[in-house]
DNA sequence: GTCTATAGATCGATAGAC
DNA sequence: GTCTATCGATCTATAGAC
């Protein structure tokens, strides 16, 4: 029986965080008000403060569970073994694990300017975790003469532009699974950092 | 003589545009009041409606205009030739552009979910044509050999994703020159798009 | 063409009843 | 824990004086 009033603390805050990571994807951070965000979830604005402090505390929370994730999944899924091969499982983990959250993905690249300095300078820094373990791959790849790029650093910004432009052109359903646009990209980020002909 | 009131109408058209521009880029534009924009310009915000029916007009037609600027440039930049020529010129041309006008760049990716419906479609036909320019060099390096992707429109995004990106990164007056930048990024597209070792 | 002043709406956040 | 009600600030846009 759908109750319409009275307490519901363990699953209202789940669906505070859905509704306001849904609807800051959609329209940005600055244009979704506190009453739109209650109103998905079917509650009044005053009672989403039983959950966050302030409308703030709800984006810096989604960018750092979203970049806490991405890095545990990375962590788990990178192993030992020549660079290229940690490359091409680097390529694929990243496609595979943006295209699941294609609404987090795009809060983290578009919200970054409306945290609060403290926030923003948190956040950087995981992302930064992040590119540095794509950088030491590229680097351990030149060491072992199967990578040539003049610049390890820039070369591990482009690929991971690169990689993340697939959310904004992929559709689930579409044309090609998401393993067939993986092998097109792995095909791309291998010429682009390996020895010309 | 500097006059605190009075009529300006050549010079505070522009100077409204750039404020709009520098504030939309910075703070987005869901952010930014009219009162913010008129206080840089050094008007109140009423005045602003004398140059612009809204904000939204506002937005729209800095977006407009940059789109207009960058099919112009590229149309006087681009000329027959064999595919491989065109593309490098594409990439040195691509990187040149955006990297003169990070600001304008930014609200061209950002502010797109901002714009009203018909602005919307307006702007998106004027990145497919630009796309489909790419796409086209690229489609002529397949029929002449040179290029081996197994789809060009999804290696037209890749492309363009990556090089865009440089505008995420760079700043006049660092390690590297544009024109340094744009080596290394030729060199990466050359191998992303040409056929494997 | 710019000003002052304001209409009318909406915002984030809080107070207190239940 | 959610509600209703509201405070005080801020917003876009307009009206009318100069």
């Amino acid at each position: 029986m759908a109750r319409t009033q009275g307490s519901h603390s363990d699953i209202t805050g789940p669906r505070i965080r859905a509704a306001a990571e849904r609807l800051f994807a959609r329209h940005g951070y600055a244009a979704v008000s506190m009453r739109q965000i209650a109103s998905e979830v079917g509650v009044q604005a005053g009672a989403l403060y039983n959950y966050t402090p302030d409308k703030q505390s709800l984006l810096s929370d989604l960018m750092q569970g979203h970049m806490d994730d991405l890095l545990a999944a990375w962590r788990a899924a990178d192993r030992p073994g020549p660079a290229l091969e940690r490359l091409e499982r680097f390529t694929r983990f990243h496609i595979a694990f943006h295209l699941e959250r294609p609404d987090a993905v795009f809060i983290a690249y578009m919200e970054l300017r409306n945290l609060e300095p403290e926030n923003f300078r948190r956040i950087e820094a995981l992302r930064r975790d992040y590119e540095d373990g794509l950088e030491a791959i590229l680097r351990q790849g030149r060491d072992e003469g199967d990578v040539s790029v003049p610049d390890t650093k820039i070369a591990t910004l482009a690929v991971i532009a690169m990689l993340t432009g697939v959310n904004t052109w992929y559709r689930a359903g579409g044309r090609l699974s998401a393993t067939e646009v993986a092998d097109i990209y792995w095909n791309m980020v291998r010429g682009a950092v390996t020895l010309p002909r």
